[in-house]
DNA sequence: GGCTAATGTTACCGTAGGTAACACCATAGT
DNA sequence: ACTATGGTGTTACCTACGGTAACATTAGCC
């Protein structure tokens, strides 16, 4: 029959798909974001023009690469978000997940904030269309918690997207530079930056005999 | 004079390397952060290796073009820090300025911001070497400030660190989504920002009927 | 058997980063 | 005046990578 045909051929075509996707994987957790396309082919066993039948070009494989890993962090970070407790406890939480996963696979870290990507062609310049996705998606996640269970008032549903980009940001950025100088344990980057958000900043005195702040 | 003679071919390279550069930022403001060496070279009407003298490497190039932009942001952004008005009004002042400059020239910001970079040689993987150093700078500062004007308790110096480099963050990620999609004016997005750091994430109430947060 | 289609290959192209080797021209030293 | 030096500039080349065209090979279906 025609349609199981095709079934059978897709299903095929998936898990081969599906076993390039973790070849690469394998490189470029071994050779970084840098990895080339006849270093992932060869990795797999095979040669580059397969590599393009099935991805059609590197940032179609690297996007594919991405997903995966940018999926399983979001399910994580889903789940922190709706665990049951109380809301410092699970913004602890939820930050908590994001820098232990970066923690035990700086690699895959690096590979989905450093796309290094972005085809060069005749766009002016489409600013927004290059940063990595995998920010975007977990701030509009988070924007969709916020303004889901947070009572913000008329304006509420802008103010949830800003700050859910900015928490993100927030997350990532300390993270980042947390991950490169390991200054504290991660229990106490997760302490510092919940009291940022309970807004210590603001609460905090002016040191004695300085300019103020 | 052996002295004197240094001096004045020192002068002449730093001012062949000034024009090299202003050309340099031309193609990169027109052509993006992809600008060959090629077309860089020929904007500056001479050819490649001259420019590989002159900075070694596109690296090189690359980061002598971010520097100039970047010290002149942070000085702007020292001049919000540093501004006579009480905390919120500086905060508040430091976003704009960060906010308005991105705004400004859209191009610089994509510039610095996506270095694109990292040569691929043998290193394993150092990351926290390949994020971009405006980032990591503007943390720093940051956290200077804060360390040096805010009574924090005991680890206070630690606490700035992460404040500085998340709060930059926070700037940057919702920055960068925000010059995407336009969602609301700069000022909205400020008041949004600040109110953020002020604690309202925490204060906030519950929504009627939802799970809480 | 012969058609189709997927899977695989080799061999190639264009472009970009980077370099080697050579030419030009000023100035300094003798 | 004649050379030596050092900066400026060139052409021509190498390597590596992304991407593609054209050609084998094997499997299933009529």
């Amino acid at each position: 029959m025609d349609t199981t045909q095709r079934t059978d051929q897709a299903r095929s075509a998936d898990r081969r798909r599906r076993e390039l996707l973790e070849a690469a994987d394998r490189v470029v957790l071994r050779d970084g974001p840098g990895a080339s396309m006849n270093a992932i082919a060869a990795e797999a066993g095979i040669t580059k023009p397969i590599l393009y039948r099935h991805f059609g070009d590197k940032g179609g494989l690297y996007a594919a690469l991405a997903k995966r890993h940018t999926d399983a962090l979001l399910d994580s970070l889903r789940a922190a978000l709706d665990a049951p407790a109380e809301r410092r406890e699970r913004v602890e939480q939820t930050l908590d997940t994001y820098l232990a996963a970066i923690e035990a696979r700086p690699q895959v870290y690096r590979f989905l904030m450093h796309p290094s990507e972005g085809g060069q062609q005749t766009e002016g310049f489409d600013v927004g269309k290059h940063s990595a996705p995998l920010l975007r998606r977990m701030g509009e996640e988070l924007a969709h918690v916020i303004g889901d269970r947070l009572d913000l008032g008329p304006a509420g549903e802008q103010l949830a997207r800003v700050w859910g980009h900015g928490i993100v940001g927030m997350m990532h950025a300390a993270g980042d530079w947390w991950l490169g100088e390991r200054p504290c344990t991660r229990a106490e980057l997760v302490r510092s930056l919940a009291d940022l958000l309970w807004g210590r900043l603001a609460a905090a005195g002016d040191k004695v005999g300085g300019p103020g702040f």
